[in-house]
RNA sequence: CGGGGAGUAGCGCAGCCUGGUAGCGCACUACACUGGGGGUGUAGGGGCCGCAGGUUCGAAUCCUGUCUCUCCGACCA
């Protein structure tokens, strides 16, 4: 992409109302504009990272073996009473009447909605298990959204749903859905870290929050230093119990669930850090499917309730929560696999008809071999493209100017270390189209 | 919802107390110079001073109401 032809607004300084690190990057890198309180529109560059991680959540969640399916934002107000939530929910829920006078709701989450699907269809414990799920706009009416994307009002949220016969196969999915969101997380570079946690509204009595390590994190959160290696060197292997066990049993909890006493970590082998929560999956058996009637002929005879979970991982939260995990004071610093693009291209002499050239050319071979570049084609100063290049963090950054074009060579900067080369541009190329 | 702060150009802000031609920096436009870390100069464009009402000869400024944004707390992917 050409950014003379892209739609880039970035900022020089910082807007009054962002307060935290990833709020204000986004602002500045031109990621997203806020519409109102805790609701955004996305932008090209905020855009491309959110689908990047979106589709890392899908592949994953298809790799475990779950159904990807599309559920409307608004719902009918009926189901929610059925289940007795409608009442519950307060005023979080967005309640919304149409021309009718009948009363509907922007969806916060779809326990109902996909426990009413699935027992209008399923009747037959033969047709089990099954996990549904979908990534899908949700909106909660936060009392006081903040932080930008990380506390909106409006998200968006891949929730999954499982359905199983027993307690005892209901775990097993909850498991596969716990070994699938440790791969997410790692693939987008991240330190997540499963921690016990309460159920909370949703209910059930098995359930672990996913915590992503960064200094600005909401809740301060304890646990085995351990897990640092243990994410360093990601490896999962084994049947999924077996992996659950392993995350499971160094120690590791928030700040609500710790308790200095009953922590036997050793002084020296307890991290004090802060989390931000980008997972939560819930196993709450009967709750919903015994209220909706969502019952399956047994093997025996008799109908019983399915055994359901849900499992969820904050999307749009994920761009802020990356950010917060990984910027310095001169901008991002993108995990590659999230990227907006993998490279961006500088031509430090766009006056000079031999520079010009020489960037066209090598801007048409990366994209020739499939490579994501940026490149900054404009007329600004040498500083401000490196500035600007700072900020958006893209994670390999390619310089061309005539003092290296003397010489053959281009000046590529790895925007995590900062580390420099000089190469060739074949070398370059050959690199980044590995 | 309780307690603070703020709405003036795209962004950051001054002006308000003490009413009288709406300003500054950045960004933007044009031209020239510059050209490896947000460069320099000259000349420009851009405002229902959040909205409504009131006081006044006259309101960004004073008064009343209202909307919005934001920070701290309780709640949350």
């Amino acid at each position: 992409m050409r950014m003379s032809r892209y739609f880039l607004p970035t900022l020089k300084e910082n807007p009054a109302e962002a307060q935290i690190a990833s709020h204000r990057l986004m602002l500045r890198a031109g990621m997203v504009r806020q519409g109102a309180a805790g609701i955004y529109s996305w932008l090209p560059l905020g855009l491309r990272v959110l689908k990047k991680i979106e589709q890392i959540v899908r592949e994953e969640q298809d790799r475990a073996g779950a159904l990807e399916v599309l559920m409307p934002t608004i719902q009918s107000a009926d189901l929610w009473s059925e289940s007795g939530r409608y009442d519950d929910y307060g005023k979080e829920m967005l309640r919304i009447t149409d021309r009718h006078g009948r009363e509907m709701l922007y969806g916060p989450t779809n326990e109902e909605l996909i426990t009413d699907i699935f027992r209008r269809e399923v009747k037959s414990y033969r047709d089990l298990p099954k996990n549904l799920y979908h990534i899908q706009w949700k909106f909660r009416d936060e009392i006081r959204p903040r932080f930008g994307v990380m506390r909106g009002r409006e998200f968006l949220m891949k929730d999954a749903y499982s359905f199983d016969l027993t307690a005892e196969d209901g775990v097993k999915s909850y498991n596969a859905m716990f070994v699938a969101y440790l791969r997410t997380f790692a693939r987008m570079g991240l330190t997540a870290i499963p921690m016990r946690a309460d159920t909370g509204p949703i209910g059930g009595d098995l359930s672990h929050e996913f915590l992503i390590i960064a200094e600005t994190g909401e809740s301060e959160v304890f646990f085995h230093n351990k897990f640092n290696d243990m994410s360093d060197n990601f490896k999962v292997s084994g049947d999924h119990a077996t992996i659950v066990a392993e995350w499971t049993e160094p120690y590791a909890a928030t700040e609500e669930m710790h308790d200095e006493d009953s922590c036997s970590v050793a002084e020296g082998e307890l991290v004090r850090g802060r989390g931000i929560e980008v997972g939560h999956i819930f196993f709450f058996g009967d709750k919903y499917s015994k209220p909706l009637n969502a019952v399956v002929q047994g093997p025996e005879g008799p109908p019983s309730a399915v055994q359901m979970g849900s499992y969820g991982i904050g999307v749009s939260r994920l761009v802020g929560g990356i950010i917060e995990a990984s910027h310095d004071d001169n901008g991002i610093i993108w995990p590659e696999a999230v990227a907006p693009f993998k490279v961006g291209l500088m031509n430090l002499g766009p006056k000079k008809e031999d520079c010009v050239e020489f960037c066209d050319k090598l801007y048409a071979d990366l994209e020739a071999a499939g490579v994501e570049v940026l490149y900054d084609d404009r007329k600004d100063g040498a500083g401000a493209k490196f500035a600007n290049m700072d900020l958006i963090g893209l994670p390999w950054q390619v310089a061309v100017g005539p003092r290296g074009l003397k010489n053959g060579v281009v000046e590529v900067k790895n925007r995590a270390t900062g580390e420099k080369r000089e190469l060739t541009p074949e070398a370059f190329l050959a690199e980044m189209a590995a």
